[in-house]
This record gives structure tokens, sequence and C-alpha cells, in this order.
DNA sequence: TGTACATCAGTGAACGCGCGTTCACTGATGTAC
DNA sequence: TGTACATCAGTGAACGCGCGTTCACTGATGTAC
């Protein structure tokens, strides 16, 4: 278990915005801690990120037209933030018993939602969202992800009855399904007071029900495909034969 | 194919909310009509409403004390309206080929999507909203509709090898994927210029790619579920011949 | 059957406030000659 | 190497506007006696 969390490297990078100007990057940055808690960037406003960005209001025009462009900017730093890490990302590293694949892939999904939770909840919030620019974006990341795992799947040889269009298909549905429950596996701390032990406890048993859920998700997924397969293949046989 | 289409009652039923006082069913209309293009409960203004629904800004008080409020009775009138036409609705009418049953179940979901338009980008933008009484409230009604969807399945005996809580658990997942579907089913018209036969004619292919997409979907899991009783069931009889 | 009173939905004017936006200005950092 | 100028990020004051909210008022509909 400790492997799969230690795949997951330093959260804090923020290397790919540093060559941008310096208001220009407490602007976003601004944005991005203002929609932390999901509260969708069609909600801000232009002297609110200013306050919180330590600026002028004013400063705002010197780098964006509306905030709408500050919105897109947002997401493609954090894009470009979070892409390398999932590429770097071995879900499936299955030197180990391969039946514990969908579990781990699981599990690493689910902390690195939690690793970037901050990003999670606005990419939750947006997916469907106001904004067609925010929404596509969101769209375009959850699709390279999916291609990655199906890479990987294919690559590692899991699943090598399964055409590669399957497999792909097959992915999109997973990622779909683990980014729409990585919200409630994220809110599983919404209501923890600190220093609360039972609810800690019971925080951890909901986390652990939702990676079983998502396992057999993914389980039943790839056997379904698997078995259709296999009918497949007998029926192709046995009309060849007659 | 029209059997299913036939299925949905006259949607502009609006006898829920006819117990109400004017100037509140004015207000909650108001706030219905407003969201109707996905932009959230949270984004809405009181002076907006009142302006929308023909009243006074301070009318408002005279029925809600917040904002919250208002949401909350907005989405209960929306549910009481829809829930009895899910009832009514038999997805799985399963007296044809029985093989066909996933696609028509899909194509009827949708059907019913696109017939309440508006209702589902709301519930589909406030699914991971801020407020967290809306978000419970359409969780709620999408817990019901796969708890009906599961009493279908196991009453029609489509699945009779497969335990409730398996049925269950399935039909979730399914509900929830086709939720988050349907607004890409419902959005393939969002750019659709009037009188463009060849965007008509995209939106159709795309609609029909997406119900494909879905019944793949569908057949995969329920595959997979039966495979893996299968599967079960065999290693049981293994270890108690052993 | 009338009369007095309470309740209720709705009106209109006014308040203070934060918003987006504009204008004129400041200093610092290049850059041309 | 020095000087003049352009560019650029950031400041501070001011504008008009729509917002949520409050207050005092109206008229209609019960309701008690």
């Amino acid at each position: 278990m400790t492997s799969v969390f230690e795949a997951v490297p330093n959260a804090g990078d923020t290397a790919a915005t540093q060559e941008l100007p310096a208001g220009k990057r407490k602007l976003i940055e601004a944005a991005l801690r203002l929609t932390a808690g999901g509260r969708g960037f069609a909600s801000l406003g232009l002297r609110e990120l200013a306050r919180e960005a330590g600026l002028n209001p004013n400063t705002f025009y010197r780098h964006f037209d509306t905030l709408d462009d500050l919105a897109r900017e947002a997401v493609d730093s954090v894009s470009r933030r979070l892409r390398p890490m999932l590429r770097r990302e071995r879900w499936l590293a299955a030197h180990d018993e391969p039946h514990s694949v969908p579990r781990r892939a699981c599990v690493a999904f689910f902390a690195f939602a939690l690793e970037n939770r901050e990003a999670f909840l606005s990419a939750l919030a947006e997916y469907h969202g106001t904004s067609p620019a925010l929404r596509e974006a969101v769209r375009a990341t959850l699709h390279a992800v999916s291609a990655e795992m199906a890479d990987d799947v294919v690559q590692l040889q899991l699943m090598p009855a399964l055409p590669r269009d399957v497999v792909d298909e097959v992915c999109t549905q997973i990622v779909l399904q683990l980014f729409h429950l990585s919200a409630e596996f994220i809110g599983a701390d919404a209501n923890a007071n600190e220093e609360d032990d039972d609810n800690a406890n019971a925080n951890v048993a909901r986390r652990d029900a939702l990676v079983s859920y998502a396992e057999r998700f993914v389980v039943r997924l790839f056997a379904g495909a698997m078995s259709l397969a296999r009918h497949e293949e007998v029926q192709a046989a046995v009309s060849k034969r007659a």
C-alpha cells in the first residue's frame, strides 16, 4: 500500500508557473485558492481576486482582458502541473500478484485525487459547469488520463484477449466513474472536526468502502469485456464451421 | 422505438405546484427558468429572480428566508414532478426480444433526459455544486431511480443468476454513468443553429453513438457480473468437493 | 348579519455596499543613439 | 558611457450600477363576537 503513495511525487511543485510575471502568477494562484472549496470559477469577482492576491484591483487589467481569460490560464497551469505526475505514476505496476492490480489502481487514483484535492474539486465543479472552454479542458485531461491507462493495460499485457478499441473504451468508462467517485472520496473528511477520532475512523471506513466499490466496478467491467470477447470468438468459430 | 417515447407522459405537468401561493410559485418557476441554461442556483440574485417572476424584490421575503430556502423548494418541486414519471416509465418492458432490453433502456433514459432537459442540466450542475443540501437532493433522486431499475430487473427476471445486492450495485453504477452521459446527449444540439440540416444529422449521429456507447457499457457490466457469479459458483463447488 | 381586528401577499422608496471599470499617475527596466 | 525615451507592472481615487435588505404602507381575505 505504501508503495502506491510513494509513487505520487512532491505535490507542491509550482515550477511550471515560474516564468510568469509576479502579479499574473499571484492572481492565478489566488484563483486556485478561492476555487479550491468547490466554488466554481464563474463566481469569482475581480476585486475579490485582487484582494486575495494582495494587489490593486486595477492590476488585473495589466494581465487579462476578462475573467474567462484568467480561468483558462489557471486550468492550463494546473494541467501543466498534473499531467507529468499522472504520466510518471505507474498505477498498474504489475510486478506483484496480478489479481490485486485493479484495487491498487483504484487506491492510486483516489490517493492522487486526495493529494490534488483542490484541483480535483475545481475540475469536478467545472465538468458540468457554465464555461464551455473549461468543460473542454477538463474533458481533454480525462481523455489523456484514460488513454495513458489504456496504454499501460496493453503494454503490461493485462488483458491480452481484448482488442485495443475495447480496452480504450473500458478505460474511458473507468476513468469517468472514478473521477466522479473521487468527489465522495475527497469529501469524506468534509465534515470532520479536528481531533475527532470517531469521525476519522468513519472516514477511513467510508474510503475503504469506496475503494472496494470502485474495484468491483473495474473488475466487473473487464470481466464483462473478456466474457463478451470469448462469446464472440465462439460464435465466429461456429459460423465458420457451418 | 416509438413505444419507448410514448412511455414518457406529458412533460408540462405542473399540477404538483398548484397548491402554492401564486407569488411563491412564480418565484420557483423563475428560478427553474433561470437555471435551465446550466447556470447553477448559487449564481441567482434575489432581484433577478423577482424581475424574472414579475414581482417586487421585496416579495421574496414573504415566502423565503434565504436563497438556499428557495433552491431547496425548487428541487423538491422538480422531484415531485419527475419521480412519478420515472415510476410509470417501464424502461425494461421485456415483452420483445430480451437481447434488446439494454439498448431500449438507454434510449428511454436519454429520451427522458432530453424531455426534461432543464431539470437534468440543473441536476448535473448541482451534482458537484456548492450547496450540500442540493447535492444531497440530486443524489437521493438518483438513488431512487437506480433502486427502481433494480426492482424492474429482479421483477422481470432479467438476471436471475445474480444476487440482489449485485443487481443493486450494478444498477447504481449504470444510473450514475448514464446520468453523466446525459449531459452530452442533451448538449448534442447546444451548438445547432436553426434549419441547419448538416448539424441536425451530425447530432443524430452523435446521439446514436452515445446510445451505442452506453449500451455496450450496460451489457459489459452485467456480463461481467454474470461471469464473476459463475466463477464464484465454480470455486464454491470445487472447494466443497475438496 | 354586521362590525372590528388580525393576517397575509404584495408595493415602492430608500439605505449602504461591493462591484467592474476608467483615468491619471509612479517607478523600474530595458533600449536606441 | 551617458542620456532620452518607450514599455511595463502596479497604484489610488473616483464613477455609476445593481445588489440585498429595511421600513412604512396598501388592499384583500379570513375570523371572532
